[in-house]
DNA sequence: TCGATATTTAAATAATTATCTAAATATATA
DNA sequence: TATATATTTAGATAATTATTTAAATATCGA
């Protein structure tokens, strides 16, 4: 989850989702709406991956990309359970009902 | 809302917004949930403020803080419109119809 | 006013991320 | 098979962000 919204947090990437919702795009199509070098857009592309937020395909010579809005309903998830906007099943309860100071390293909640 | 986007995008400023939505906490408080320094705190603090994603007020000797959920729902909004949830009012359209090679600096959008 | 507490600001450094050019890989086609 | 096209990977560097310790600021209470 920390790789989707570390993912969201730059422009560049947040355009090519836009990009992709419209239609699946190549590589190439993406990069040409961009002042950036291919290999600049390509490290883009690697990094929405990684975040399960697009899919690769390759068709031959091209590479096509698509969005994968399955993360990205997770993440809304997330925003509906904070905003209260959604579901009021869950108690909102902190890691610890006391401040605590645990030398352990941080487990990764969301 | 760059700046929202980028704010969200680190656990430990994420886990603070989890804090402060069952209830204001001070500074201090904060800090108590986390291995790391206040003044490393205090800058977390401060970039979820810059963000509006937090307000601070200062009651004598401690700085209290709350969310602010303003923000977090124009965030919300943008997922949204996103993942097709929300109104289908706008219709969704790149910047360009056709990809073109504008050297003009990004004019950011969300 | 002085000393203690709460918090931030400053300055330095470490760690991460973005970006570029050049080279490598994969596919298509003549 | 050789050449051109599409894309990624490598390696280097620049830019941004995170973190720490030390110092500064603000408030409280004796």
């Amino acid at each position: 989850m920390n790789e989707s919204f570390k993912a969201l947090a730059d422009p560049t990437r947040r355009q090519i989702l836009r990009l992709l919702r419209e239609k699946d795009r190549t590589a190439g199509e993406i990069a040409d709406y961009f002042n950036m070098s291919k290999p600049s857009i390509s490290h883009h592309l690697n990094a929405l991956k990684h975040a399960g937020l697009v899919q690769d395909e390759r068709q031959g010579q091209f590479i096509l990309y698509s969005l994968d809005t399955t993360v990205l309903e997770e993440v809304l998830g997330w925003f509906l359970e904070f905003t209260g906007t959604g579901k009021e099943s869950e108690t909102p309860s902190s890691t610890e009902p006391k401040p605590k100071q645990s030398k352990e390293k941080n487990k990764e909640v969301d």
